[in-house]
DNA sequence: TCATTTACATACGCGAATGCACGCATGTTA
DNA sequence: TAACATGCGTGCATTCGCGTATGTAAATGA
């Protein structure tokens, strides 16, 4: 049986990967401060030793949860950014994705961190301000763009909107969590709220 | 001189309340579990031992914080709800004098520890979440008495609004952290934008 | 088949921070 | 002013969780 003998390849890919979603389910529940690494070990099916074995220790593995979200998160819903011509529909769909990327268990790992690390000086926390930071620049345009156009109303400087749109559309999906049709609709509603324009016309937004 | 010879009650007072901001302050920027009383009681120009005398220990150093917090909110933002006849009214006004409330350094500390507990079982999370639970309970018929009213078009149930826009007015303005008079205009269209009302008419509210 | 490497478990040392014991000095009451 | 209470500082014990060193079984490669 092939079943059984496994190649190291194999082996530690598994490992990893496990180790790392339940990392990650971890950090949206308790954080980082309170991360026990033998509880994750414990609840991947391994000991702290497997966990040291791939990472360096408790920050490499804060951080590899930190890039492994940002490029799931990217190929889910950041990419519409690029996808979706007019700005104003972008940001939107942005906001209802979202919505649907934190159906999901590891949800609040963003944002719990990005709170926890708030005004501190560690790598973890600087990861994720970039990630952050990154956004603001890629929305901030888009929203200076939509006004430009006419299809967005004045309002508070771009960046600023953009720091409010991004923290809000998380916020609400969090705080619903994962409520099925509501966190989309209200996020939705906040979005547009935040950007100025109207309501949506009617039915809620598929 | 009295000032040099003050009284017991006088002292204690005095101290209790300079531990009290210091940790409002600490937990604000730290968490709890990141709060270092040692670190606490020095700001407050004290040591451990004046702290552990005023107070049980760090939990209930965080739960006095809480109360005080609950207590300072309701006085300048709560009272509002009753203040305010009409409820469209007043949900605005508290998306707005919530800014303005949290433009002090203790802003973060409630969302802080509400995220921080989110899920867990702890005395200080139970008593963040009682807080949140009141305020749903006490916004929820707003909304639906808007509704009822004409004021406000429908949407998801007033429960998960209500959700959506406690949520979402506390991360907007702690996004913003006191960038004046943005956080209260962009706390004020994201609550707009929820409720399912079109945009301000027209000039920055006040 | 045997040496070497790899995946993982187990055991230990260590620092950090909490909580509590005790001690001193300043108020309070008689 | 003497006896006591209170605010507060200091030192100690304990706990907890991280990081590392060491051991073992399985896989690779000759």
């Amino acid at each position: 049986m092939d079943g059984a003998r496994r190649s190291q390849a194999d082996r530690r890919a598994r490992s990893r990967s496990a180790i790392l979603a339940a990392a990650a389910r971890g950090l949206s529940r308790y954080g980082y401060a309170n991360l026990v690494l033998d509880r994750v070990a414990a609840e991947a099916g391994y000991t702290r030793g497997a966990l040291y074995h791939q990472f360096s220790g408790k920050e490499d593995l804060a951080l590899a949860v930190v890039a492994w979200i940002e490029e799931t998160w990217t190929a889910e819903v950041g990419r519409l950014t690029r996808e979706v011509a007019d700005p104003v529909e972008a940001l939107l769909a942005v906001a209802r994705a979202h919505a649907v990327y934190c159906r999901r268990d590891v949800a609040g790992a963003l944002m719990t961190l990005r709170t926890e690390f708030a005004g501190q000086d560690h790598p973890v926390g600087r990861a994720i301000m970039k990630i952050f930071d990154r956004l603001v620049a890629e929305y901030t345009p888009l929203i200076a763009a939509g006004r430009e156009r006419g299809t967005l109303p004045p309002g508070p400087p771009p960046e600023e909107t953009a720091r409010a749109y991004l923290a809000t559309v998380e916020a609400v999906v969090i705080a619903l969590a994962g409520r099925e049709p509501y966190d989309a609709e209200l996020a939705d509603r906040a979005a547009r709220g935040l950007l100025g324009l109207p309501p949506a016309p009617a039915g809620p937004a598929g």
